[in-house]
DNA sequence: TTTCTCCTCTGGTAATACCAGTTTTACCAT
DNA sequence: ATGGTAAAACTGGTATTACCAGAGGAGAAA
């Protein structure tokens, strides 16, 4: 490991440290990592901050633990960054989580058009209505996401809103973090809303391809604010 | 903790007995899981293994760790069960599977078009070729996923690739874990030979509906296949 | 009332010992 | 030499103890 850092939890270094162990060393998929007792004198670290690193990476896949055999690789940690706390995200990466998100919703909008069921189409169009009242502040915002989360819900496929769920927790952590606000696509508020009530529309009526069209022109507009926005 | 099972690792069955804590006891975004200490006493399991199960829960968003002030709950362990080893996978699921995997392959075909390369583009021809070449057997298998697992990349966004990643494992642990085999989509080999061949001239065209046309066609196939197979 | 100190809560690290599977080794019998 | 078996030396899994370090509250001093 580099140096300890001591503002940063050391279980996370040593996740990382052995994130770069894998990728680097030439440890292939099947191949065994180094057990527990070395990596933690190697790194000069105790064995429960490696072990704890070991269950993080587990969980997100990249290893598999087996008593009496060791920790086994499952696949290159860059594989799987994703939505992981350690991932550090820049400012470019809010224009993959919208591209992902625009992957996501598209298809739980034609998804949806076939299973919601009518209580549900109600509540969506509830959602617009309170976007009609809202005025365009921190209120709106959450409705936004209310609709946006509703809408996978309505999908039926249970995947697909925790993907959806996983990248709207990774917007939060960037405008945390980051402290620049995306949310100035605000500015387009009314055609904002407006596009909600298509898609709204085009679920209940069941037109999937017009509700997915719906949320393509609803990225085309988050995109092209961001774009303003960035130019600021 | 209901009871301990011998065959399971401790801190597993720790993960779920925390994630069904925040799930039935009303514990709401935000307010403060019990101290790992009480934690600890309470499910009569020393500290590091609630620490191990935290780490867990850290890392797939649903708590976070502030020294000196506790874990705080970020969201329902349910929103985000996704590809996490804990969660169980039913036979249902893999609809759910593939139902995400062609939202984020049809994106991918699109942003594809414009972002590939001409020497990716060839790459992405090789795969084809290589399926005309390779019997319907194990090794067909393998091109077919590293045909996908390529134009995600070539899409140019990592995320993408990071979620299709996290399926495409899903998938294996599902053949692995069930002993079903899902690939006996096999049987329509040559028109799926096709539908790549389509897909790959699309990209190279940059044709982008057709491109995701041709994803859907390929899916559609694959859910028939399915079918058919589940029936027998 | 305000401010500062200190105590006690929290998570973070370390070190140690031992349990429980797996694999290797070494030895013995054939 | 070969095969099988038992012991030894790995591996991860669990428990216990101690102490460090940040955060917040309680109470004393200004």
């Amino acid at each position: 490991m580099p140096e300890r850092h001591r503002n940063e939890p050391l279980h996370h270094q040593v996740t990382r440290a052995i994130q770069e162990l894998i990728e680097k060393g030439s440890f292939k998929s099947g191949s065994r990592l180094p057990s527990e007792r070395a990596l933690s004198e190697q790194l000069q670290v105790c064995r429960n901050s490696v072990r704890e690193a070991i269950r993080a990476l587990e969980i997100i896949g990249v290893l598999e633990s087996h008593h009496g055999e060791g920790n086994i690789i499952r696949c290159r940690p860059s594989d799987v960054m994703m939505h992981t706390t350690a991932a550090k995200i820049s400012r470019e990466s809010i224009i993959e989580i919208l591209e992902t998100r625009r992957a996501i919703e598209s298809e739980a909008a034609r998804l949806a058009c076939v299973r919601i069921s009518r209580e549900q189409g109600k509540i969506l169009q509830c959602y617009v209505g309170e976007m009609l009242i809202a005025n365009c502040d921190k209120v709106a915002m959450a409705i936004d996401a209310g609709f946006h989360r509703k809408m996978a819900e309505y999908s039926g496929n249970r995947l697909l809103l925790s993907h959806l769920n996983a990248l709207m927790r990774n917007m939060e952590d960037i405008r945390g973090t980051a402290g620049y606000d995306i949310f100035s696509t605000y500015r387009y508020y009314d055609t904002m809303i407006e596009i909600h009530q298509e898609i709204s529309d085009a679920i209940i009526k069941d037109y999937p391809e017009e509700a997915a069209a719906g949320v393509t022109e609803y990225f085309r507009m988050v995109f092209k604010a961001w774009d303003e926005n960035k130019n600021e």
